[in-house]
DNA sequence: CCGCTCATGCAAGTCGAATGCAGAAACAAA
DNA sequence: TTTGTTTCTGCATTCGACTTGCATGAGCGG
């Protein structure tokens, strides 16, 4: 469900963050992806208006703190990013390095009492191991 | 539980290694840690027999080749490692980067039906939050 | 002890990501 | 619309984790 350019720009201003034309771009492209993607990947999507890649990451780093997009990932040594709005879990696989994201109810919800209680309450839930892909292959 | 000097030894022969110093010394400490270490944490504790750094990384790609050892995640950029003997649930904190060893207890097994069942089986768990520590501070 | 093979150390290179800076653009106010 | 402040962009540079090429040196089977 991609964001307008109007909703972006919105969204943007609401968070106290200028509505600029990398900026928008790249909220609409990680907020219309099927999966987390990283750095390259976005840049692939820029199509016409490619911006410099330092201006991409700088983006991706200002939408984060901001809280608009998560870091899922870092598998394979690069980060990958979703948009922050619903939270489910994340399947990266060893060997291909796809993220991909299941339903929530792949996973339960993790609990254990003790200081770690309210950190497990609110953790995010990433599954490793070898995608259906891979596997088949 | 640290690894004696001739188990570890043994283990490395019998994955097809060779037993050299480093390679010993960087086994040895990864089994004895008590959470995933990263290289220059491997680096930290190498005391005297201080091996070039090359030698440590390319230690820890042969030694996650054979399946001794495993990375368990990457976050904030580097690479963790832990001895692949037994297998629980990690916490990766957000904020500070540590990854922490949870029981097994307390994340239940994830499940799906379809293509994604014998991934999900196999899978490791791993929660990204923020840590009590982060949490207290 | 010999010799083949693999591992080490050193240096240089790769790749994702961060940073300094000057010019340009966004937003608010006049 | 024009001005002015503040933030952002683009380019180049730097950084840190990791990799690789190559010659020397160490393991281990004979």
């Amino acid at each position: 469900m991609p964001l307008t350019k109007t909703e972006a720009k919105e969204l943007l201003r609401s968070h106290d963050l200028r509505a600029t034309g990398p900026r928008l771009t790249v909220l609409r492209i990680v907020e219309g992806a099927e999966r987390p993607l990283a750095h390259s990947e976005i840049t692939d999507r820029l199509g016409d208006s490619d911006s410099d890649p330092a201006t991409i990451y700088r983006n991706l780093v200002r939408l984060t703190e901001v809280g608009l997009v998560r870091i899922v990932s870092h598998a394979g040594g690069m980060a990958r990013y979703e948009f922050a709005a619903e939270r489910h879990p994340h399947f990266v696989c060893d060997d291909c390095g796809t993220v991909s994201c299941l339903p929530a109810s792949a996973a339960p919800a993790p609990a254990m009492t003790g200081p770690w209680a309210s950190s497990l309450a609110d953790a995010d839930v990433q599954l490793q191991g070898h995608c259906p892909d891979c596997l088949a292959g």
